[in-house]
DNA sequence: TATGAATGAGCATTCATTCAT
DNA sequence: GATGAATGAATGCTCATTCAT
């Protein structure tokens, strides 16, 4: 069996997993449901997966790396500096709001279950810091500034940019403030609070 | 029996679900892990919630009770408007590092479930994000700017500092980065970010 | 306190959980519900009947109370023997299908349940057949016929009479048949059932 | 594993049920208590029923079916159309009083749980009422009369029947009453039931 | 008398996981 | 690989009853 048809099934069950996880949050998604979903045993899901916790990590491994992927090839995409930035900028928060379920388990789930998640797979997680660090370092020009304060930046405007998406996710967002204003404003100053 | 003592087992509910679900994460607290920890039964909890949801409804007004409260007294104390503007984001970003189980459940929860969260209730939460409105007001000074700048600013402020207390209490902040160089850069940023 | 007084919340406690008891079903009503109805606390409920059972004993003698004495008047008043068997009929349907709370618990009550009623209060359920025995009696005329045959023929009456009223009170009559039609043809049967 | 045993636990469990029901009353016996008889978890149950009413169909179901082809097997057998109808009722009583089980809970189940029950089951239902009307169409012998008045007949024998059932089932027959007597006189006097 | 807080046992149902097939 | 029956523990919630006040 080729090694694409091997792993259909496993495709499969993560799409299911997604798209249950987005429709019903996730304490209301089971094996059960998902095994319905996709229409195989509860017990095939097993061959997959050895357990709930680990389906759960492959989601937010794909969460992560479609999420650094999309800002990687933005990096290379947008020349001027400023320009960038912005663009990673929206780019970050249109893929909050048009994967909400990634986002959920990506950056919602408790400590608990967060502990459970090995160590070394942070390292890709922590790599849109780094892309959002090198752009402000190429905007504060000359590379004379201490390393620390870039990046010290990007923590500032991943936090503007986390604090937006989530707010706007949950619906605490005033119904008199416009969403896409709002959005363009956070993006028009995040290249402000990169000037530290 | 005085009421301080009619009412203990209530207070005492509360303070083991806020502890709980602090611990354990929303989902994963139940109404008989909550008796066993007060060392009730399960049916003295319904004598005082009618059901889990409203056990839940009570910690959040709670929250913001809280929240609100002390958002109010540093209004009151903290007569220049920049200072106080920075005393508020200041305050905020303490209250949810110190009161993470209040945090969670006020901010943290599904859409799903804030549906079943009484809407009169939202009317307090919203206040926070008007004492920062009104902060933001006496800066840009006049009174000449259109009313809904400064709203939309408190908003842009609310999702840096909603965004940073999320981010240090999910433990996503790089180690290498000062935590409270980060807090004070963004209490200084957020007044950079209501001058839109 | 005048006994009338003292014996209010008594009328009340019963005439709520009959009204219960029909709305929905035996096994629905709870004591906390009929105190709720009432407008008094469960433990109330307690001073005057020592449990659930007894509550509901009490609702079943009143039953036969009520059965028994409406037939016994319509034994006095009505002196065509042939015509009192049939108003006694009547009557019977009547009330059943009129009181259908009262005769749910009267006669649908699980045997368990049952046990545990009194034995001496059966001999007032008896009584409405001793009413239709003498009815019989006189209609066979003579008294020459020996005793075990008008009870046996009043058995067999009730058993007309029960069987359709439980079967009109459960919804198990064809749609096509006229009710009223059938339980005037029954009636009408009943009489000549007696002739055995 | 061959289908005998495969649905062998399925089997169990529906007997189980059907002793409970009848030792305890229907409102009486949980999927706890099943499972404890059984001897097998409560979750094994719910791979066999969905839920609890679903359970308690499927044993109205089987109890209908029995009666029904034990009707239909005499309706096969007895020739003279007298001797038929007889046999259709004594049968119907037979099996209502060696199936107390069965009979408790085709027929006295409350108008809200039936309600519950699938619509198209009652078919098999009316079956037993075409059988003893066809008995008596045929005594009746022409076919001269309207359709609608065997109907009405069998409404009048079922009433007595069930009447008579269930009255012997909760034990309100008098003691001074023979009980095979009864039985018999009830048989007889269900053909000039028929006689409308 | 009457209250209502509290108990302990119970309910139907769902879950992640295992394992013989 | 894949199935699906089975488990054991858990879930939110309700109940009849008791008892200090």
């Amino acid at each position: 069996m080729a090694i694409s048809q091997k792993n259909e099934l496993r495709r499969r069950i993560l799409d299911a997993a997604r798209k249950l996880l987005l429709e019903r949050g996730i304490s209301q998604v089971s094996i059960r449901m998902i095994a319905t979903d996709v229409g195989c045993s509860v017990g095939a899901i097993y061959t997959y997966f050895e357990n709930k916790d680990i389906l759960i990590h492959s989601l937010i491994e794909e969460g992560f790396e479609r999420l650094v992927n999309s800002q990687l090839s933005i990096e290379a995409a947008v020349l001027d500096p400023v320009e960038r930035l912005k663009a990673l900028c929206r780019n970050y928060i249109h893929f909050g709001l048009k994967n909400p379920e990634y986002y959920e388990i990506m950056f919602h789930l408790n400590a608990e279950r967060m502990a459970r998640y090995p160590v070394e797979k942070y390292r890709k997680a922590r790599r849109n810091l780094e892309v959002i660090s090198r752009a402000i370092k190429e905007i504060s020009g000359l590379g004379t500034v201490s390393v620390s304060e870039p990046f010290l930046g990007a923590h500032l405007i991943w936090s503007l940019l986390h604090g937006l998406v989530t707010l706007i996710q949950f619906e605490r967002i005033d119904r008199k403030i416009d969403q896409a204003a709002l959005i363009e404003s956070a993006v028009i100053q995040a290249v402000n609070l990169s000037a530290i």
